[in-house]
DNA sequence: AACTCCACGTTAATCGTTTCACTTTTTATT
DNA sequence: AATAAAAAGTGAAACGATTAACGTGGAGTT
């Protein structure tokens, strides 16, 4: 005969322990309490295999002890390394982590959005694409902290966490610049978002630094996910004056450049030279190692998750605070060095 | 001057529509109502911008429309493909989903298996490492269903889905075999988990069927990170007799497999073989391509899914259900036809 | 001994739903 | 029109905690 073990209330200690049920609230939410009586509820509670129903607890407080992530995917490093150190980070708290992917998609973003909102967490971290900015403010005015990572949204203010895009890109194309590449093709993000804006623009601001003419020939728009990164990649190996090198601004467009040259058989840094974003693992694996970007992702989980701990302490101090942190390149062996300029 | 707008209740529902409480939430749980109150009901809905508070309803009915997923870790293709399956699907039926990533440890993997039930999720589906089975055993007692995935536990009794690993590695190793190599290494995961056993064992029946010796010396175990499978690939290589072909078992030692051969500058296929393991982007970069095995990772996560639903729903057919999925293998140009037994 | 304090306890209301056990209204039947 | 049966609506008690507001007993003071 199974007896489905029914689960010990706060009622069932306090009268285990011959107290009331005020009393071992107290204690259990760290209020003192006379040493013996101490005693007797930790005995209750052992007995009784007691644990606090957190939902209860919740209907009472109004709050859930759990936040919501909102990313584009769930298969996209960026996004994972970054969930990851943030859940660990919020779980010593006592949080958990609702997790939603949102497959680049901005109507299920916003859908999403709401459905954490409707579940009642305490806050959000969010790398937005293109969510509907009332709904973070209409969060924050019921006084839902919401932590915003890679991306800013015009005319919300918000924290927001990110990397230091435009310098990132900068500094990428400084060093094809310095090795003498002069036809330096970009392979961009939608122009609507904003990290893709701000590589464009370091894109740019170097070129002017240098004083080298920008051809438009050489900036392609894609849409961060491999195809992209197939299509753009022959669009300039077709051209009558391709570029020597290419800068390619994420991962997923990273890969699908290189497969794009593996199909046609062009060697890298021989023919073409590449630089790509955000992949350790994957620059490692590639023969010639990969040049590469690398955004400091672990670090944007840990400063969003505590700044979003501090919100919900109710810590506005300094809001709207925006991290910017600094990027760094990774030099593996698929940047030629050529003299076209000696 | 800021109003915080409190939340409206059903009660307030019920007062602007001039009905009783009870009747809103039967109408609001899609039990009948007259016509004309159902109008009344949603333009107070509409007016008072009402969404049903989720916690009080979990208080009552002791759901909390969440499910747990635990798995090794976030940053590996297996589990976050099946994770954004499972979170899509659940989402559909209304569910949320609490992630948790014990990094590949027991102790934080049985930590938060615990932090799950005391979050009360109404289901959970656990790709397990070296998980206590009584916390199995004690869940599905408490009428909590858990869905386990890829490694089935000695003496629980649970619903199971996996792939077809056995066969996968038989299949592989056939391949590998059919094409003249006789000297096939394996780089297996641990010992003690399920799947790197299953694989073994189809690596020995193959042998076995084609009245293949098995050389000890071929076979070596790791631990599914990408350093065993540079160092395991580096010691058969310095081995006398090395292999010709190599298997290897998981995706992160097929990456850390490729950074040593590349860093031994040995080619791919004319030096040596290789099978790797899950992940399909990844063996399109590389060059050559690689020849894979491919777990239905997306399946995987759709039956688990499902299945989880079903439980939920407090269908117990079929129960332990063990659903066992087909790989398949994606062939590149890393394996070398040779003549040796012509 | 009377009085003030202080530390610790307790009572009871409350959070926003669901649902049982009725009551009232509507519809169908004769 | 009377009545039974069916349908729809209601009041109030849960669910399991937190927390004001208040009560109590004993040490300290005079």
């Amino acid at each position: 005969m199974e007896l489905i073990k029914i689960a010990a209330t706060m009622k069932d200690v306090a009268e285990y322990a011959g107290l009331s049920i005020a009393t071992v609230s107290k204690y259990i939410n760290g209020i003192k309490v006379k040493e013996e009586n101490k005693k007797r509820i930790d005995e209750a509670i052992k007995a009784l295999d007691f644990r606090v129903n957190e939902i209860a607890r919740g209907l009472k407080t109004k709050k859930t002890t759990t936040v919501g992530v909102l990313i584009p995917s769930l298969e996209n490093i960026f996004s994972t390394t970054i969930v990851s150190k943030v859940e660990s980070i919020l779980l010593k708290y006592g949080y958990s982590t609702i997790i939603c992917d949102y497959r680049q998609n901005r109507e299920l973003e916003n859908e999403k959005f709401d459905f954490l909102i409707n579940k009642q967490v305490d806050g959000i971290i969010l790398v937005p694409y293109g969510i509907n900015e009332s709904k973070i403010i209409e969060a924050l005015k019921e006084d839902i902290p919401v932590i915003l990572i890679d991306r800013s949204i015009r005319g919300v203010d918000c924290d927001i966490v990110l990397a230091d895009n435009l310098n990132a890109a900068y500094n990428a194309v400084e060093i094809l610049i310095t090795k003498g590449h002069r036809r330096i093709g970009i392979i961009c993000g939608p122009q609507d978002i904003y990290t893709a804006q701000e590589r464009l623009k370091g894109y740019i601001r170097i070129h002017e630094d240098y004083e080298l003419e920008i051809d438009e020939n050489l900036i392609k728009y894609g849409d961060y996910e491999i195809q992209s990164g197939i299509t753009l990649m022959n669009e300039f190996l077709d051209q009558k004056n391709p570029p020597s090198a290419v800068f390619i601004t994420n991962y997923e467009m990273t890969l699908g450049a290189i497969m794009a040259l593996n199909s046609r058989n062009i060697k890298i840094p021989d023919e073409i030279s590449i630089i790509g974003f955000d992949n350790i693992q994957l620059a490692n694996v590639v023969k010639p190692k990969l040049s590469i970007v690398v955004q400091p992702m672990q670090q944007i989980g840990e400063f969003a998750a505590n700044l979003l701990i501090k919100r919900m302490k109710g810590d506005d101090s300094g809001f709207p605070a925006m991290v910017r942190l600094k990027t760094e390149i990774l030099e593996g062996e698929s940047v030629a060095v050529i003299n076209s300029y000696i």
